[in-house]
DNA sequence: TTGCAATACTGTGCGGAACATTGTATAGTG
DNA sequence: CACTATACAATGTTCCGCACAGTATTGCAA
């Protein structure tokens, strides 16, 4: 069933932003947020994630201790906060060296 | 089961660096290379792959008929070499695309 | 001739993304 | 007021593919 070129280039864009994903939220989640709020902002910056690729993400995130939540009611609809812990932040800047890392090679290997 | 903090920044680097490896590895097959010698210039460039992921690929990518390969019998040694079809060249040049993309925006989002 | 490096392959297990679906609460519209 | 669309969150099922560890062969160096 590997069907059309054109799924199986759209399949391998996809899995080029599978890594990614950890890291572009936790860039976000610097200042705190909430899920559907989280998923809007990196929509709109160019990285759109399913929410049944987010909403897992975040609580395994949280499993990880990479990640807080508590339930708040702001305006009305309660709404699952996340934001970093400790570890998390400190996870960011390891991921982000290494982010920064495999572009350089990639620049390399591409060039 | 989860391990230490180390481990966890350990498979996290490499989620990242998976869905990277299809397109580093069709970088470097724009010249002729067989799976042995891959493995070897991509570690020294700064991709380590394992070469329990690196044949199963090689070999995924050939059936989707982004490469082809033909054994050869170089100094001695039988080595088989891969190459970019047609198909494969045009990917490399979509990934590439979608990867600069990717880039751009991860670079925003790191801000 | 023993042993290590080069070269390739594979099977099993596991993690996690995508897709589809469910569910509730609120805002907005006719 | 009733209706619907949107905000918000969760999950479970399927499928793909990496990592790990192991097998196997050949050539060369010690």
């Amino acid at each position: 069933m590997s069907g059309t070129q054109s799924e199986l280039t759209e399949s391998l864009g996809l899995e080029l932003r599978r890594g990614v994903v950890v890291l572009a939220a936790l860039s976000q989640l610097r200042e705190e947020q909430y899920g559907y709020s989280l998923k809007k902002s990196l929509a709109e910056r160019g990285m759109p994630i399913d929410e049944g690729t987010l909403y897992p993400l975040l609580r395994r995130l949280e499993t990880q201790e990479l990640l807080q939540s508590d339930w708040r009611v702001d305006s009305g609809r309660p709404r699952k906060y996340y934001s970093l812990t400790t570890r998390g932040k400190q996870m960011l800047e390891e991921l982000s060296e290494e982010w920064n890392r495999l572009a350089l090679v990639m620049g390399d290997l591409l060039s």
